[in-house]
DNA sequence: GATGAATGAGTCTTCATTCAT
DNA sequence: AATGAATGAAGACTCATTCAT
């Protein structure tokens, strides 16, 4: 009979109106104010449920984070040959960052900007493992390079932020053809 | 009727104080006081040498851009081989990374948040014709795939910025050795 | 819910710190900190009230302009006759502007620099429409001399603002015997 | 063998752009800076010629005030009647409001808000004895009403400071006729 | 004399946060 | 829980004036 009276509906609709606006002109175009009026509450509001803007942002930083992992491992098999799961895992993420513009971009301002704790930020990478095991299963059946997953990931899915970014600011359009390309390119890269 | 002139030095000065504050805390935790202590003169100063802050920041997006781009032909000899030729950018980009991490910290930080005006970011990409042309002469000489700048870019140079934050970060060390596999890998993805 | 108000009184605080800052030094010295100070608030309550300084500025008009107006007319009877109908209301300025004292000088600073927007200036002219309606019966009647308003109020009225800020100023003293001498040159220089 | 370094025509063409400037945008608007600019040298340079910004005004007030007086009594002749000698000086005046637009303007700027040191103003003050003396003439001959000069200047000249101002905003066209007009009210008002 | 650079103090305004209801 | 009012500290920027040549 827990007494759940902060609303989720509320919360979720300071993350939202956080995003957008981070999204539009960057972290210092977000004031306190505008996000109440986005998610048209009192500012004072905000701090029923979160503690101050830091927080606020951090905690932003790992819902994000969480729902685009869970985006990730959509259809993940891992019985599947390493390939295979690959291919699932890379159109996934590509998909992600085509359709839930938003969200990608907001990451990818995260990850370039010291806006989020460093702290924050290794708890948000933990739900990557399962991709690191699949990569870990491919160097030991000799289909993948004997490299980092730092690199593997560098060459393989980091990519697609840029193409993503550059399709988002109407300088290179992608479409499906293209995207099977890409992943080919991909694909070569971190394949023995 | 000799008089005092702007000096080359205080500019300088007032850049690169802009370029540290916006590195360690983020834009937003540079405001112009601090730039204008650190470079060690009065705020009022610095709107001498610029006409506001989006203009400081722009022309420091600008000439570190310019930094950048001079670094990454260092050595370019266009008469080489494709391979060779390219070999010579790439490590001419990943030393930069590695060396001047302020500088290349600034630039990604630059390119994924909305603080440069478009129109500038737009100047800052012209000098890399010269790694795009070097494409062109690939494909046609049936030595590299045939796809977009875009593609190469985002797989080939791309995420040399992932990896050299991740050195930054102390989350994976980069040596002599690592920067070599990471050039195979490189080319191993652009190559027909 | 109750929640504490916009408090009528704060406004008023302040609107009148604002009159006796531009009064005694002028507009350009009447910081919005002194005001603050004055009214006994921090400067950013300012603008919960008030947009910015010139809307500040244009409400103070606008509220004085609609007082004196108000002022002008008490016990104005349109029944009697043009003279003593003129009578009244041109005393009931002349009260005004030496008992008003504050009041008086920030209008007569406010119509002669170039400190409120035109447009309010033509707003808080509206209210004198009465005595342009008396001053069109008084020609009807060949009492007053056929001339426009504008001469009209230049030689009957405008003549006060000298006189009172003269008294101000402890140029000439204004007493009851001289403000009927006054009263009857302001007449003879209408009537027919 | 006096040496003039300073040069008359550079304190000139200060004196005019602080007049311009102060005229379309109001004290406030007037920095030395853009007066700098306007007068085409350098903000220092300024200082070689006045002690201070509050010196430069009422330097300015004092010329202009000065060239003002000058004007009233071209022509005048003290050996005519009363009348036209009050007419000389009148239509002087009108003119002057009429024609010297930005002079006048300023005159009534800075008799209206405390811009002006007061010993200044009550020095600028004094050009206008001759007037006075007229008035006493006037009044010992019994041709004028026996009123103090101060409500002579209030009902008499006072006014043409109403009509001009509403001539320059476009209130009330002044004409040819209308000033012949406006003499008669004025000298209705002072005769006896 | 003349000047462009330099500046401390100050301008208006906004912000993240707290208060009081 | 919810909120509009309130605010001290800070933001970008400007100003009258002085410096150094």
């Amino acid at each position: 009979m827990a007494i759940r009276q902060k609303s989720d509906k509320k919360r979720a609709s300071l993350l939202n109106a956080t995003m957008k606006l981070v999204n539009n002109q960057g972290f210092h175009a977000a004031p306190m104010s505008k996000i109440a009026k986005m998610a048209e509450m009192s500012p004072a509001t905000i701090y029923i449920y979160f503690e101050n803007k830091q927080d606020l942002i951090n905690q932003l930083y790992l819902e994000v984070k969480a729902s685009f992992s869970a985006f990730a491992f959509k259809n993940y098999n891992e019985e599947t040959c390493v390939k295979e799961s690959f291919k699932q895992i890379w159109f996934n993420i590509a998909n992600f960052k085509i359709n839930q513009v938003e969200e990608a971009n907001f990451l990818s301002q995260c990850d370039n900007a010291p806006i989020i704790d460093e702290e924050i930020k290794r708890e948000g990478l933990k739900h990557l493992q399962p991709l690191v095991d699949l990569w870990e299963r491919g160097k030991n059946e000799q289909i993948l390079k004997p490299i980092s997953p730092y690199l593997m990931y560098a060459f393989s899915i980091y990519p697609l932020a840029f193409l993503t970014n550059s399709h988002y600011k109407k300088g290179c359009e992608i479409n499906d053809e293209r995207i099977h390309v890409a992943f080919n390119v991909a694909w070569d890269s971190i394949k023995l």
